[in-house]
DNA sequence: AATGAATGAGTTTTCATTCAT
DNA sequence: GATGAATGAAAACTCATTCAT
């Protein structure tokens, strides 16, 4: 009885196993066999679901940053004004999902990738649009720069993140954001 | 033709082959066939003075650091006045030879590494710690949390870094980072 | 052309092609590759089916005694009393069988390889208890202290055997072996 | 300063350094590098002084066989009657110098040899001819078929001593030799 | 007498991918 | 829809051997 309608269960199981892998390895030096292996599939399968190695890790990239844009818009829906917005996005960069080992192993791949794999550039570039535009929104009545103070919000971010994902797991990347944040919106915020 | 003391010439030469294919890869995704043939030599060879892979790219990495590390104190022995020695720090980072292909490759492998090599992430420990020393030192007089200021831009600096190196390589992320340091030195600097 | 189920079919001949390829090297110094192409496949497959060179071993050396001990166990069915039962057991151990190259080695690569592979050790052990308890339960009508002459005539087979095998192919050491089996016993045997 | 007469002194120390590598390894896989490095000198002059890693090997069979020969000559040199003189060759085999780790594995390694260097199958010979030689001369005067016993009992010293060496380490094959010896001697010994 | 330099050929092992069933 | 079978290509690493010095 072949069961129709599994390509999107099976599609759903991959990714998944992609990322844990990913998270086990500490890397995207995994594969496609340790990956079909988690998700209860043969690789041969998830060959012909994905086409490659490649495009499974496309997905993958792709889903994380979903997950992430889901959170961010949650966040943003809870809050009451433009101050409480910016302190929402920063909060949400710093959650603990975001330190999940797997989601630190794809965001450093992610890195690498964007170098020489134009879809994965083109990804973190919707990410980093993203952060901005929603970082300016919410700023725009706090200061008079509010471009300006993004960038500079966004770069933070992203630096305090590495950090603490990598080399500085004790200290408090959120705060120190957050005061930034006072400091540069002077106390609007 | 000099046929003794080969040893610092073949170390040196893999090394400098190593960074060029890690460039031209964008990753660490390189054979050592294809360094030790870019290097001139036999694949036997560079594992002869290596002893192995891993020991080629550490010693790689150490080389990138040794050199930023030379800038950086070349920059500060030019500087005249603590802010001047901040602004010298910045400036460093964001030198043209930091966006070198090869060298933001290895930036970033560092940062894949880091998380299941004790020596990368060792090394990348080395370079955040200096960089946080050399700017706590300089704000000293500048500004009431030294410490806490460098934090901040040592963060900003990794962020702007990232982002120039990989999707905005048009901004100007040296300015950005030199007006922050003005701002959270109350124009001290 | 069957398709499926190919794993028996494939192991039984890699088992096969490592057996001749020992006979013909005269030692354990085979490699997968030579292994793969007698056994009329990529050494890729060999790998997939075994997971290692070790293990393909192991299930020669397995295959090997598993042989041994089926025709100790036919001999022993067709003798009708303990004196035959003894002199069927020394008759076994100087089968043409034990004579071939390949066996030879594999016999004499157990004996190397089990200083230093405790897997090989075991085999090993099983072998030498195997034929002490055969000899033992043969003998225990047949002479006073069975357990000791077991000893004697085990030992004394496996130096026959080496002598026959390697140096003295003339001479005729299953008649010297039955010789001592009848002194031993008093001529109960 | 080039030393005179270096030759013997080096070609000694590979001996005994191949030697020394063969029981630490537990087998014939040993590099050249391996044997030079404690030796203390360069792999190219082990092939300067033997021409090839086989015959280093083959010095170092000799060499064994060598020590061995002298410990039975020894040993028959203070010998009293026919009947001490057979006991001495029985408890020189199962000296503990035959159970050094190197010793047993060269033994071993000299098995697998045999089969395809007939340098190797020549000095196996040699011991084998030589022990029963000296054998059949002590029964001489205590059996009415020194040769018979002679071989019968070669076969169970070789036999005892594999046994020995590399299963049943706790056994006594000294005692139980000794044992066979004077059955078979009626007790003349 | 002695060695550092150098390599070609070979080792085991892994993997993405294809295909017949 | 799903998989076992199969492989070519490549990886890291080892080693006996040669040669110029």
């Amino acid at each position: 009885m072949p069961k129709l309608g599994m390509e999107p269960i099976r599609r759903a199981a991959l990714v998944k196993a992609t990322i844990a892998e990913i998270g086990a390895a500490g890397s995207l030096d995994v594969s496609v066999s340790q990956i079909a292996k988690r998700a209860g599939m043969s690789t041969a399968l998830a060959h012909h679901y994905f086409g490659g190695k490649n495009q499974i890790f496309e997905a993958a990239m792709r889903h994380i940053l979903r997950d992430y844009s889901t959170e961010v818009r949650d966040a943003l829906a809870t809050a009451t004004d433009p101050a409480d917005r910016a302190r929402a996005i920063v909060r949400t960069n710093f959650a603990q999902s975001c330190f999940d080992t797997a989601t630190v192993s794809a965001w450093m791949a992610f890195y690498v990738q964007a170098q020489t794999n134009p879809q994965a550039l083109r990804l973190l570039r919707t990410y980093q649009r993203r952060l901005r535009s929603n970082l300016t929104h919410a700023l725009r009545s706090l200061c008079d720069d509010p471009h300006g103070v993004a960038d500079i919000l966004a770069a933070l971010i992203d630096g305090l993140y590495i950090r603490a994902a990598l080399t500085a797991p004790d200290e408090n990347p959120e705060r120190t954001a957050l005061n930034v944040l006072t400091t540069l919106t002077k106390g609007a915020a």
